[in-house]
RNA sequence: UCCUCCUUAGCUCAGUUGGUUAGAGCAUCUGACUGUUAAUCAGAGGGUCCAAGGUUCAAGUCCUUGAGGAGGAGCCA
């Protein structure tokens, strides 16, 4: 039989095929049973439920259900019927069982019981066969769709941007080096320094911390684009919401300016968030329950006042709070967490930045929703925000999250070159490097406007995880490159 | 990078004031049970107490250093 004939669990539950016959391949989550009858709860990941397999000793002999053991993998053939117990309508009498791949009981480390994160962590390689993991990796690709399906419905188009590159000009980060030299004997210059002209490139590259500048570029000749790429920083960040590699999202649009950005932001986090609640039911509907679990064993005042299907549909029906940071700095310097000193770094003068605790004062306690915050300092901002008339203020735009912090950062961009240019001299940042942005303000600029979204910060939020080494397959943070 | 905490069986953890042979639940194995739902019941096996050094008659327990992990902070998405 080919393997492709198949029937898929999420199938069997949607179609209900009873009285046919079928076949089955998946894994073994757990078996019991007693010498006149077995039942394997067997999982193919299409679906978080497990399907009922039963099977008789006078069909299936002893060696064979000997090695169905969990984690094996096994090819099970058989009739669809009622089921006799309590916990599954219907369920699998099986006629024939093959085990395609065994697991030794005694090494295979995932066990019938509830792990904790950080041994899954460590065995990322098997994690995917756990419930949770599986949840989140569906829900996540359900995520990335509705990204493009967003974008592609909107008339936007997808730019690959590059991932080695020559600029870290943006300052977002510190970056990883690309060479083809060799480290033990790199060339040298008569100056002593590394001689990068004879490295691959013929000039020093990393990279890419953000495809945001190519991105503009793409945005002055097709208008409506957006990446969605991975995006490699070397900080050392030791965080529940820092990666060295993670997928961001950045669109790029030509004729926007600062409000329309924050509109599309907003709509596009409410379309992508519902679309997860549309499509993802049975996945959200297991996390919901793991984080309730898992609030039980926490403080009452730590515990969550919303569940989290409650949270996702609060987000996608309700307006985003759309605050400047001047009114962000009236509001926290009058918080009683401030008047009473409570905050790490107090709120007295115009010009701070905001730190996290304030940015979570903010979603948190004072609004409870998400909040936009808009027109930063332009000196704690990047040097192609666009300045605005204050003489004092960018136009950038920041989207917090309850328990993510900063999801969204983005800004209308400064089209205007001699502004432009006069910013990057007070910045420091060479301009005959850039040559090629700044054509792009040379000819036929417009105003224009974008973002960048975490994709595993938005992953973070919908799952209800509580660290973004959770949401991504194999997580590269500082120390961690296995597998 | 900084601060705090953690590291004992395959997993999750307990281990009192430093004192005999280091315990439990789950998992695994064996047996019992005619339909289970993370099955249940009985029994068995399973330990470099993270590593190195030190204090002491005596260290899982106290001290020093190191490694690994978690949480928080900073940086940001």
């Amino acid at each position: 039989m080919a393997f492709n004939k198949r029937v898929k669990i999420k199938t069997i539950l949607d179609t209900n095929p009873i009285g046919t016959e079928v076949t089955l391949m998946g894994w073994v989550r757990t078996k019991r049973g007693n010498k006149h009858v077995s039942f394997i709860a067997l999982n193919d990941g299409s679906i978080i439920t497990n399907y009922q397999v039963v099977a008789d000793p006078n069909l299936i002999s002893e060696e064979v259900l000997k090695k169905c053991t969990t984690g094996a993998c096994l090819k099970v053939t058989g009739n669809v019927v009622e089921s006799q117990g309590a916990g599954q309508s219907s369920e699998l009498n099986a006629t024939a069982i093959v085990v395609l791949g065994e697991a030794d009981p005694e090494k295979y480390p995932l066990q019938p019981k509830k792990h904790s994160m950080e041994f899954l962590r460590e065995n990322a390689h098997l994690r995917m066969r756990t419930n949770t993991f599986s949840a989140v990796f569906r829900v996540r690709h359900a995520l990335a769709y509705a990204v493009h399906k967003y974008f592609n419905d909107k008339g936007f188009f997808y730019i690959h941007t590059p991932i080695i590159t020559a600029s870290d000009a943006e300052g977002a980060g510190e970056t990883f080096k690309v060479t083809t030299l060799d480290l033990q004997h790199p060339p040298k210059t008569a100056e002593g320094t590394i001689d990068y002209k004879q490295d691959f490139f013929e000039r020093e590259t990393n990279l890419t911390v953000s495809g945001q500048l190519e991105g503009e570029l793409a945005a002055m000749a097709l208008a409506d684009i957006y990446t969605f790429g991975p995006t490699f920083r070397a900080e050392n960040s030791n965080t529940t919401r820092h990666l060295a590699e993670f997928w961001m999202i950045e669109p790029e649009m030509a004729f926007y300016d600062a409000e329309d950005n924050a509109d599309l932001a907003e709509d596009f986090l409410k379309y992508v968030i519902q679309y997860a609640l549309d499509n993802c039911a049975e996945d959200l509907a297991f996390l919901d329950a793991r984080l309730q679990e898992e609030d039980k064993s926490k403080p009452a005042d730590q515990r969550s006042e919303m569940s989290l299907t409650d949270k996702l549909k609060f987000v996608a029906d309700n307006d985003f709070v759309r605050i400047t940071y001047t009114e962000a700095i009236e509001i926290l310097r009058n918080s009683t967490p401030n008047k009473k000193k409570k905050f790490t770094y107090l709120i007295d003068a115009w010009g701070a930045d905001l730190q996290s605790e304030h940015e979570r004062f903010l979603v948190e306690k004072h609004f409870k929703k998400p909040v936009i915050l808009t027109d930063y300092p332009k000196d704690i901002k990047s040097f192609y925000m666009r300045q605005n008339d204050d003489g004092k203020t960018v136009a950038a735009m920041d989207i917090l999250f309850p328990g993510i912090g900063e999801i969204v950062g983005g800004s209308q961009r400064e089209e205007r070159m001699d502004v432009l240019t006069a910013r990057m001299e007070e910045m420091n940042i060479p301009q005959e490097e850039m040559w090629w942005y700044l054509d792009t303000r040379r000819f036929g600029a417009t105003p224009h406007a974008g973002f960048g979204l975490g994709f595993e910060r938005m992953v973070l939020f919908v799952t209800g995880m509580g660290n973004i080494r959770d949401v991504i397959a194999f997580p590269r943070t500082p120390g961690n490159a296995e597998f």
